[in-house]
DNA sequence: AAATAGATTTCGTCC
DNA sequence: GGACGAAGTCTATTT
């Protein structure tokens, strides 16, 4: 079986142009191993002179600059930007541009490695379990996980403060308000949930207040202190 | 000039096992364009079934999979991980592994339609600039930015709820607490900026209190009314 | 190793 | 298109 590849090692700068440029048009995805330097300017700017580095371009628009370090590229640029290569003398330049925000991304090769296009094509979606979501459900399915006589009444409801994650009442039909993480959490998601209280204290005017329940794995000693300050309740619970 | 290079297009599946281990051994970068499917297990769990993607893995440990689309990869492994292949009937599996927290990628590859190992090695440093950390000098360097007579005295202050980003005092004397954003702010920011002048009151026990600046290019209309609330203020200010 | 907050965060969802 | 918060966030810094 053979794949829609384009590829060459050691190409020169012609070659390496002619591959990116027809991959790009044909909307595979380009990827270049080689001795670059690499500006952007928008949100921020940055410079970074030269070095042997893995650029990878995909038909949405996006850009990766990866150097042998790090799970983050170096340098990259969002989906929906466009593409552009500039040929100069011994050179060429990969160019990304969008509007809103103004940025621009330029990868200019002195020396090519190795560089290869591919008709990358997934009809597959990702399966993923864990998350903050599966926890709601979890809980909405056994409201006693967090204590016996707990009842939900709603998810997302909305406050002035935003949207709270699971709103309900415990046994004496006092107003509960829960933040779920699924990690450890620290003195944010404390703060969080002590606007959602106040916020729905303020809207129900309820004469009684409104207990709020932090639901997470575990807490940090500074979260821990901020929800006794505030009055604020915590249950552990994994993910 | 010749590379460092190894790459094949529609290798065997021998062929292929042998260029990613020797590039792994070796400290190569290591790509593959091909079919696969990837499960993972570790904070979270997933599948992804079938289907054409690009997987890179560094020498640091790292491993990302990528679709035709996104910044983000579908599946990853952060630095620090072992890699092993395994091989099978016609098929290879790559496998990442790390402890704390336990985490496992396996990458099982039916076909190959490309792949290559390069040797990377990156000496710049990338130099950035418009960072929170760049706004920051240009208070300091320029407090009336901030309004006349204010005067800086310290930055990452430390207080009982977490360090400050910049601390001082106004015309009269008065204690004033800096949260710095380089864009446009949510309620979030609010939070923490409270968090700050609350634990910096109790810690001066100042009987004229401590004002709280928000500095940032905009803010939100909820984050605006959570500043009236408190009584903070704002302070706008490109980066 | 844990804690804390920034990031050119990106990404999804809802208004 | 903006706002808001989650993310397997990652990353750097400090304790």
């Amino acid at each position: 079986m053979t794949s829609d590849v384009r590829a060459r090692t050691d190409p020169s700068i012609e070659t390496a142009r002619s591959i990116v440029e027809t991959g790009l048009e044909g909307g595979a995805v380009v990827t270049v191993f080689g001795e670059c330097t690499v500006e952007y300017d928008g949100r921020a700017a940055s410079t970074l002179g030269p070095g042997d580095r893995h650029v990878m371009c995909k038909p949405d628009g996006t850009v990766l600059v990866h150097t042998d370090e790090g799970h983050q590229p170096v340098n990259w640029q969002p989906p929906g930007c466009t593409h552009e290569v500039v040929v100069a003398e011994d050179t060429f330049t990969l160019e990304s541009r969008r509007d809103n925000p103004d940025e621009f991304l330029a990868v200019t090769f002195e020396s090519v490695g190795h560089v290869a296009a591919f008709d990358v094509t997934d009809p597959e979606e990702l399966s993923l379990s864990g998350t903050e979501e599966d926890l709601r459900q979890r809980i909405l399915e056994n409201p006693s996980l967090i204590e016996p006589g707990f009842t939900p009444l709603a998810t997302e409801r909305e406050t002035p403060a935003g949207a709270v994650d699971v709103y309900g009442e415990d046994d004496d039909g006092q107003a509960v308000v829960l933040e779920l993480k699924r990690r450890r959490v620290g003195p944010d998601a404390v703060g969080q949930l002590a606007r959602y209280v106040e916020a729905l204290q303020r809207d129900l005017h309820a004469e009684t207040g409104v207990r709020g329940i932090l639901v997470a794995p575990s807490v940090t000693d500074r979260a821990r202190s901020l929800l006794a300050e505030r009055g604020l309740e915590f249950v552990a619970l994994e993910p």
